[in-house]
DNA sequence: GTTGACATGTGTACAGCGTAAACCTACGCT
DNA sequence: AGCGTAGGTTTACGCTGTACACATGTCAAC
């Protein structure tokens, strides 16, 4: 306590002050030298409320989890899960380091337990199996947080036009597939829509769930059928 | 050149070791030093014939994705997709820090691109729309790699018997859906067959694209029935 | 009122990382 | 014969997480 007059340091402010810079700068801009500075305080001196860098992202991500809304009760299994993971979504969006905070964890906490449980929850009261229901997990996979991994980045295109019209030629040649749906489809490229595509795939796999649920689908008639 | 009676490097043997490396022990575990080490060199040889780490990891994951075998001629487009990704499954299965590498790039590189264009090929081919491509690709995301993260690492659960028992019981308590599932589900818990689960969720969603295809869905037809 | 324990912040230090810059040396070409 | 250059070495810098020893302010117990 060198300067008297600053308030003491606490978990709840630690993390505050890491959720901030990661919003700012991206994860791998909170080290813990960083933290310090922003704190005001010795890169040491978070030591004392956590216990290293991965158990202070396990308490960043935890905040950002926590505040995902409850479920609303009411509505049909579908309607909720979609509901629920739309609201994930939402909740995740104003934090686009928390996609590289969950791929890194390597045991779900209690609050993230407490969200899958939730998630779980709305399948059952559906009334759906517990085979559907552990199938539709594994289906949703990373798609339950509200966010998919776009593996998509291609090479920016040249800002010279002549320059761009060349490359584009040359381009279309060796991937004919790439831009054929660059230039046809109507919400390729720039303007794609980003919420649209994720409903798009989401409604595909409640579809489907859907539907092996109204089927009576079961592992045993899987199996039989095969 | 201090010991003579060695190979010299090239791009090729320094490819090899760190994919080997990552085999072994992680993509982290893929430092220039220890890349040095494995080649019996400095750290800095290895920078003449790569410009850094991330080219490296690009050229490690370029001979991975390079070694997915052709698309197969002649099946229906749904058919050849299905075997695609799945093909593509198998060739990342027997390097788990593909992975890794794949949500760390942030450009696709040449080699990725192909792969990308013979997917879209293989669904143009079958007389999907460019839009209705555009969608499957977005809603396929990671998953066209053959991949997704799980992301369900529940706590180990205690050896000890009793311990365990009352681990379990607290357990279900807090988290009624996951217990039930766990306990419920023919497959989960250990005996988790991971290549099923991956082949429901992609059938999933090729059986979605397949029907929106039937039904000549288009973003217009979709914005007219909203 | 003094003393000692404890919680909290500081300072120093270490091993490891990627990589920039200078250097050294042997080979191939003119 | 001489010289440019490709390919290796050496050294060094700034950055990382964090272990460990130390200082100091607060509070409990005697």
């Amino acid at each position: 306590m060198s300067t008297p007059g600053r308030r003491p340091l606490d978990r709840d402010r630690i993390v505050d002050a890491a959720v901030a810079l990661a919003d700012r700068d991206g994860l791998d801009a909170v080290t813990m030298r960083r933290l310090g500075d922003r704190l005001d305080v010795t890169p040491m001196a978070v030591y004392k409320h956590v216990t290293g860098r991965e158990e202070l992202i396990d308490a960043m991500l935890d905040r950002v989890v926590a505040s995902i809304p409850p479920a609303r009760s009411g509505a049909s299994w579908r309607d909720g899960t979609r509901d629920r993971v739309l609201t994930a979504r939402a909740a995740l969006r104003s934090h686009p380091w928390a996609r590289d905070a969950i791929e890194t964890r390597r045991l779900a906490s209690p609050t993230v337990l407490a969200y899958l449980d939730s998630l779980m929850a709305t399948m059952f009261d559906g009334g759906l199996s517990a085979d559907l229901v552990h199938h539709a997990m594994h289906a949703l996979s990373t798609r339950m947080w509200g966010f998919t991994r776009d593996v998509l980045p291609t090479p920016a295109v040249p800002a010279d036009p002549t320059e761009r019209a060349r490359a584009m030629a040359t381009f279309a040649v060796t991937y004919p597939a790439i831009v054929r749906m660059a230039t046809a489809a109507q919400h390729a490229g720039a303007g794609c829509d980003e919420d649209a595509e994720f409903a798009f795939a989401l409604d595909l796999l409640l579809d489907g769930v859907q539907r092996r649920h109204d089927d009576g689908w079961s592992p045993a008639v899987a199996a039989a059928r095969r």
